[in-house]
DNA sequence: GGCATGATTGTTGGA
DNA sequence: TCCAACAATCATGCC
């Protein structure tokens, strides 16, 4: 969750989280966090709070770096288990009994993940607001004209994406 | 048929 | 500083 490392999180987990066990986080205040996740991912769909199918993913944590990791090693193991509940658990915990030695290149892979984010979002920032003064000119300009800027933009950001990719 | 749900931790971005 | 949202995964159930 939002606990541990990182910013001023750190706080929380000894406070709020570690007081309650996990069966509480999971179905108390957690869910009620996916629900509204759930439901606001729904509204995005159903086309209002349209977010911008553009923006840049965000970056996996060091835990689903290893997660990606460990979901094949538990289909190995497991084959029979489909579950993404079951993963999640055993992920879950398998990452909290790993040192942070064995923790180290997940993390490592996360920060490269990250530094390429921010690149993108970079790109990103800089396509928003260029088109927020494309739309101030957008009297004074035909939109054909706008159309080509903007498909260049978008042509520029998949060579970045892909630039990214090969590193 | 298509979408929501579940289960996990870490990080980001907004208030 | 705090909290909600979001990142991947996919079988299952519901409408």
């Amino acid at each position: 969750m939002k606990v541990s490392k990182g910013k001023g999180t750190l706080v929380k987990k000894d406070t709020k989280e570690a007081l309650k066990p996990a069966e509480d986080r999971r179905i108390g205040k957690r869910k009620a966090a996916i629900k509204a996740d759930k439901s606001s991912k729904q509204k995005a769909k159903k086309g209002k709070l349209v977010k911008d199918p553009n923006k840049p993913k965000r970056p996996p944590s060091a835990f689903f770096v290893f997660l990606e990791e460990f979901r094949k090693t538990f289909k190995k193991e497991n084959p029979t288990v489909k579950a993404v509940s079951a993963v999640g658990k055993a992920g879950g915990e398998k990452w909290k009994s790993l040192s942070e030695a064995e923790k180290a290149p997940y993390e490592a892979k996360a920060a490269k993940r990250k530094s390429e984010y921010e690149k993108v979002m970079n790109a990103y920032n800089k396509k928003q607001e260029s088109m927020a003064d494309d739309a101030d000119e957008e009297s004074d300009r035909s939109k054909s004209e706008i159309n080509d800027e903007d498909d260049e933009s978008v042509q520029d950001e998949e060579e970045d994406e892909e630039d990214e990719d090969d590193d």
